[in-house]
DNA sequence: CTTGCAACCGGAACTGGTTCCGCTTATGGT
DNA sequence: ACCATAAGCGGAACCAGTTCCGGTTGCAAG
């Protein structure tokens, strides 16, 4: 046993780590680098094919860890996935929460539009309800931060929940991803922000 | 009702109709007769080749008249979506504008749902900027219609344009119909239409 | 009626995602 | 060290959408 961390290796889950065979473990590292590179390159209208070949395997071994496209699209960027989730509670403590939830929104929507064909990963994983995808729970977790700080302190009605809010979130991703149209990002955040907002 | 559709016959534009040759013609009447046929039937799973093979005709000929199986749904349903669109003066005669614009709402998002893989099909309306596709443009009269129904009674914000609204629609129905959520989309029309509406 | 040709047709071929299955191998127990 | 076996592997095969192109044909001008 060398000192190797492989505490979360798993893909897609988290609770549960049935240790991965080494070989096993060495290929999905492979494949998320290849992938990485690949998506950065081409976008995401990379071929799997391509980024297995890249990685040294085979197809199957490629959707043996990651049953889907999007799944792999999703497992390639979840680390920044999750810098942003950590980003709501520092953007919560540095400004008045109703700038802090449409500071964060911008940020969301820019990543998913800046990530090409994130929007579709997206879709599975808030639509996906196997709840398996920590990702969901995370970004759910990350708005209903800035949520519930912005009703503490009056300035959002408390009947929003947080799951709706990233649901809207995920609507607006998908309609101003398809073609780049950062102006009507924006523009549909602050149709959201007044349904979400008092006053 | 009206002297139906031969008149028009190109199925994704209007402006202009040179005439189509008698065969051609024939094709693509065949080739909306099956289409509706097996979308009904089978969804939006219905394959484009057996589409064409149940209109008689070869995959390149459904092909040269719809360029992607999203524009043979979007063409499919244009009549229905066409009634829609009519429906919105009648709901803003019948009720308060207010109560008429979450009710086209709600008939729009059932709708979309309704037509298995219709909000794929709408992805591409809303998104593609060529202008011939006329149910883009008709849709937002339709919201227009009702808007400003609303804002002439003081009961919708002016600044509010229709091709958002329905932009932020095209995004509902993306998020709540991936797997059918009628629920969720009521919560997100509720919340759209408290950052369209005054007070 | 003949003829020229643009419009049209069919379907084979290509691309890209996904599945399937026979073979290989890491691994833990003896 | 050896074996049994479950985990893993590769890539051929499959299926759906889309493109391409050589052959066909409606149409109207002569």
């Amino acid at each position: 046993m060398t000192g190797n961390d492989r505490t979360a290796a798993a893909p897609a889950q988290q609770g549960q780590h049935r240790p991965l065979r080494a070989d096993a473990q060495r290929n999905e590292d492979r494949l998320l680098q290849a992938a990485a590179a690949a998506f950065t390159r081409d976008g995401a209208g990379a071929s799997v094919k391509d980024i297995a070949r890249q990685a040294g395997v085979g197809v199957g071994t490629l959707y043996r860890r990651f049953p889907s496209k999007e799944l792999l699209i999703e497992a390639t960027y979840r680390n920044e996935v999750q810098l942003l989730c950590d980003a709501a509670p520092e953007l919560a403590a540095a400004m008045p929460p109703a700038d802090a939830l449409r500071a964060w929104m911008e940020r969301f929507i820019e990543f998913m539009a800046t990530k090409q064909g994130m929007a579709d990963a997206l879709r599975v994983v808030l639509t996906d309800d196997s709840e398996r995808l920590q990702t969901r729970a995370n970004l759910a977790t990350a708005v209903g931060h800035l949520l519930s700080a912005a009703t503490s302190q009056g300035a959002a009605r408390t009947q929003v929940a947080a799951a709706d809010v990233l649901m809207a979130l995920g609507g607006i991703s998908l309609i101003s991803g398809s073609e780049h149209r950062p102006d009507l990002a924006v523009r549909l955040i602050d149709l959201l922000l007044r349904g979400i907002l008092t006053g």
